[in-house]
DNA sequence: GTAATATATTTAGTATGCTAAATATATTAC
DNA sequence: GTAATATATTTAGCATACTAAATATATTAC
């Protein structure tokens, strides 16, 4: 069991994803953003000020005390705000600040940076076969 | 940018390995043990009783505050337990109780059960393949 | 032998992430 | 209109994981 195929292949994905997660976590802090923050930003970048929390918990596939978390840190951070429907006194909607909304051009760089470190020395055909492995891989585990 | 190639493996990647954890962590606290603890715990049954945290941080790829907390958190729920070394009063030597020893088999159980819900729809040529592009990505972030 | 440096671990404080339970507000059923 | 249920968020308490700083012990330099 030890040394072969499958096994091999889970505790190199689990790597990979750690070793990225610390990287990328390095990159983030000379913008003053912690590793997630930025995917929820990008939520907001793409046209979607005035978000709820639910929404995020959506896009972010975690739950809603992490996303209570996250937004709080945002919040105090200066890099978001957030307003109390009125309509629906239950709901927040979530809206960037100016200093959130300039965060989008050096948080795509380092992205940009991220995926070209990983993807180094993969051949383009080699590419678009491991994304479509990645893919089914992803649908096995939903 | 947005929808290229590289950007949707980074992400893809990302998803799997956070789904990964969350179907793990659950299958595992069934053994009332925590994600990563099951890790910690391996490196002790390759005969590695008596293993120091410095060693466990090298193994783990995590840093030492890390195995300071899943350490304690192990111990008090009877799993290892910690005895100061008798040449270098630095040093804190970690080891199986029986209580941890039994989770072997249940854990690797665990593993095989993840895997194979992981590698489901992947054939086996391209198990190998793509555990040959993993690899590779792993040396470029290395 | 003492001072400076290196090593191993812990503490404090931050984050993401979880579950379970509490709170507040809306909606539905009657 | 009131009671029961559903939805959105927060709180409390746990985990992993980090950095920076403190502590304790060893080793090296002189």
């Amino acid at each position: 069991m030890k040394n072969n195929l499958e096994c091999d292949i889970r505790q190199t994905l689990d790597r990979i994803s750690a070793k990225m997660r610390r990287d990328y976590s390095e990159a983030l802090r000379e913008l003053n953003l912690y590793v997630g923050q930025d995917n929820l930003l990008s939520r907001l970048w793409l046209g979607g000020d005035g978000v709820t929390q639910m929404q995020l918990c959506e896009y972010l596939k975690c739950e809603p005390p992490t996303v209570t978390n996250m937004v709080r840190s945002l919040e105090q951070n200066g890099f978001i705000y957030r307003i109390k429907d009125k309509d629906d006194a239950r709901i927040m909607r979530i809206f960037l600040t100016e200093r959130g909304r300039e965060l989008e051009a050096p948080v795509t760089l380092k992205w940009e940076q991220q995926q070209k470190k990983l993807l180094h020395s993969i051949l383009p055909n080699d590419r678009s076969l491991l994304r479509k492995l990645l893919k089914q891989m992803e649908n096995d585990l939903f």
